[in-house]
DNA sequence: GTATGCGTTAACGTATACATTAAATAGGAA
DNA sequence: TTCCTATTTAATGTATACGTTAACGCATAC
């Protein structure tokens, strides 16, 4: 096996100092800065900048230091309107895919791993779990296109899920809304999988919105 | 006005060698070359190629040259399936937006465009006005990242567009949808909108795909 | 006190030098 | 021949050097 690029080292771990909310949003910082930071030279930690500044986590501002891009209640409605649209009609593929019940096994296991999580109360491991639903949902849609942009549009509102994790109810409708798509894909019935997951997609939206109306949250 | 960067140059010059196909679809390139070609160095080539690659343009693909990624019936129906959430969206967003006659007059502006174009069998005038008019309906949805993926896909697709432009009737059809769409959008009607922009698309969906079949265009 | 212009500085953009490593090849053994 | 291994080679990955230029501060004029 090749050993990783620094590149490649440094845009997983920018991008987890950016999840972590080490390098917070909204702040500005130097490429001179970040490549102290990461012990390498700047020419990898530009490359890696390039490449955060394309998935939506950085701008890059000349001579203004990189600004880590922070998301607000717009941003989120824009990025859930994405979500809702493209993971719905992944939904819907899959359905119409016909796949066999070793192929949804993931499927159902990350849905076991979230009434568990629910259980115990641990919110962590139900948003893991939950993570883990979307993108095996969107996997089985079998379009490539529509997994990368979902992907990189769950990573744009990484923060702000984990800042809003703690301030809601538990997610028990939530895990009903993902036992329904499940058995509307397992049925083979298309129509039904995207509507469900639309409206599991739209309630979503609702609730994480409302929250950053409520605690006054203009930026994540 | 600060003047373009060398990288922003290469990201230009690129894009334009690959629409115009002199640099071939599945062709190897080396950075070296590439750098030759452009007149510069490797440094803001190599910059050009991954803001490229992030863009679904081309395949780094170390030590064996920069792949020029063609573009399959597969991916062309990934493409498609992907416009056409995400611009029916806009298009439903656009008419819930309330635009008036004169925030709506490019989009009139683009289909007379269309229409001129038809009588004087101008094909690219055409189809360059077909793409303002895709692009104006996904502003006025106000959605930037929507905007932004569709541009994305539309670029993925150029090519293939370019090539069958002249393999198919001349698109009269397509040109009733658009009216049909903006009326709905002025109207007020989401709803309509949406649904009149779907299947526009997916006819042009159906359409494109035919044609690369009965071509036996393999990749593009 | 404010504004204008100049000089300084430091961050960035670009080129280049150097290190690394995957691929190709040649040579030899089976 | 065919397969394996050692060596070579060339393309990439990374660091560094350097030129350019925008931002800032200061002095001066108003």
């Amino acid at each position: 096996m090749s050993k990783p690029s620094s590149t490649a080292m440094a845009v997983d771990r920018l991008r987890d100092l950016i999840f972590r909310g080490e390098l917070a949003p909204g702040s500005d910082h130097l490429e001179t800065e970040l490549a102290a930071k990461l012990g390498l030279s700047r020419t990898p930690v530009r490359e890696a900048l390039l490449v955060l500044e394309s998935q939506g986590l950085v701008d890059v501002r000349p001579r203004k230091g990189v600004r880590i891009r922070p998301v607000s209640p717009k941003d989120m409605a824009e990025i859930y309107d994405v979500l809702t649209e493209l993971e719905s009609l992944a939904a819907r593929r899959a359905a119409e895919a016909g796949h066999d019940a070793e192929a949804l096994a993931p499927l159902a296991r990350s849905i076991d791993a979230m009434d568990r999580a629910l259980a115990s109360e641990d919110r962590e491991a139900w948003a893991s779990a939950d993570d883990q639903f979307h993108a095996e949902l969107v996997r089985l849609g079998q379009n490539a296109r529509i997994a990368s942009i979902v992907q990189m549009m769950a990573d744009q509102v990484r923060r702000a899920r984990q800042v809003t994790l703690y301030m809601r109810d538990p997610p028990l409708q939530s895990n009903d809304d993902h036992r329904r798509v499940l058995d509307a894909i397992a049925s083979g019935a298309p129509d039904r999988a995207a509507q469900l997951h639309r409206a599991h997609r739209e309630a979503a939206k609702a609730t994480l919105i409302a929250l950053l109306e409520t605690h006054q949250l203009k930026h994540l």
